[in-house]
DNA sequence: AATTTTACCAAGCAATCGCTTGCTAAAAAT
DNA sequence: ATTTTTAGCAAGCGATTGCTTGGTAAAATT
């Protein structure tokens, strides 16, 4: 029988046409989604996210042009999803973070001092650490939000922040540091928020360098 | 005779088409180039660099779609020439600032911190100042322009510099400033540029405000 | 007065974009 | 054993993009 002769597609011999599916096994099951997510990041970060096509970020994860939006229904989802994600975990983080530095207690005066170092150190390392996209692209991408996820990205940074506050409230009662806490606070996240448009990993500044330096700019004593 | 009958656009009735074309009278001269820099960059602020579309720019001008690439080959030009604009102009006025202040010398440990606070004072203007905003643009449109264009603009970069760099090691061995110099200019640029994300001019602070808190927050004595 | 240059407009082209539709094979659920 | 769900692929649509081409009125130059 020609299939010339057979034009209806429903009665057409269902020979598989074009490149050979892969079965769930060979895609190592799991959680595609969270690869999209990743590559997301990588390429958002590397190239800006008006510059990367839907379709760069299919290819980095082997699929075909169409299919990310199997599992997102827009590009700005996925952007928000890099957003989001990325303030979640390193809230949770923190918060392991702190409360590992916390048992030993010391003389306040050392202690909130302390605390900041580790803060500081801890918010390097989210953002210049290995393998970490997710928060240099929510720091650089928030006009590509709309304004429902605009806020909520916004509240979750103040609850990122907040225990920042008391930490360099206690600094400013203290006279260690001279400069009003409301300023000072977007100052000092300036700071270090600018790292990710200089530091080079592979360049003479450890984090822990870094950290020591902020410390010297910003603490007396 | 019909239009239809005289298909040759060379012998075509020369009759005026479309829009009726402004005289250079009522463009009221002068540079029609330094109105599309103006707005494009004030587009590319707002937008991005890569969400701004080059009709977007010609209708701020009142010009056709075209019409742009007559003045710039590119829209990549366009935004060289907003940023080489900006930091040039920036350049100047940071020399002329200086000259002004240097007429009257004072010992030298208060002479390193008025330099600063004039330097950061006259860095906060250019950034956040009315209608400024070509700096903006230059500092978070990097990724968009060429290898080329950005070794130039990174030349600019280091001639605005030059001047900061002799006042923190002057605060430095004065033990007035503590952080190592090198790591103190990163993190202090930090600090200021990132003020453009979030400084708003109708706002409690003034940019006298925000010089005085960043002297504080880096500068001991 | 004749020519050349300047500064556009009108129209549209090729490429790329985000996203949709219709389908299917494998896996999971029943 | 049958049905349903999951996770895609193939194809392409409509819109937008940067940019080009061909023309032209006004201004400047000769």
């Amino acid at each position: 029988m020609n299939a010339i002769l057979n034009p209806s597609p429903v009665l057409a011999t269902p020979k598989p046409r074009g490149r050979p599916r892969k079965t769930l096994k060979e895609r190592e099951d799991g959680n595609r989604k969270s690869d999209l997510v990743a590559a997301a990041a990588k390429l958002f970060r590397k190239k800006g996210f008006d510059a990367t096509s839907t379709r760069d970020i299919a290819t980095a994860v082997g699929m075909r042009s169409g299919s990310p939006f199997y599992h997102f229904k827009s590009k700005g989802d996925l952007l928000y999803a890099v957003m989001a994600q990325g303030m979640r975990s390193a809230i949770e983080k923190q918060q392991k973070t702190l409360s590992n530095t916390e048992q030993f207690k010391q003389k306040t005066r050392r202690l909130s001092r302390h605390l900041l170092h580790v803060l500081i150190r801890h918010h390097f390392e989210v953002m210049l650490g290995a393998g970490s996209d997710f928060i240099p692209v929510m720091l650089y991408e928030w006009r590509s939000l709309t304004p429902r996820q605009r806020s909520t990205m916004a509240q979750l940074q103040r609850e990122y922040e907040a225990v920042w506050l008391p930490v360099l409230e206690a600094l400013y009662a203290s006279g260690q540091l001279k400069c009003p806490v409301k300023l000072a606070r977007l100052l000092i996240f300036g700071a270090l928020n600018w790292s990710v448009q200089w530091f080079d990993a592979k360049k003479e500044a450890s984090l822990d360098d870094l950290t020591e330096a902020a410390m010297l700019l910003f603490i007396r004593d």
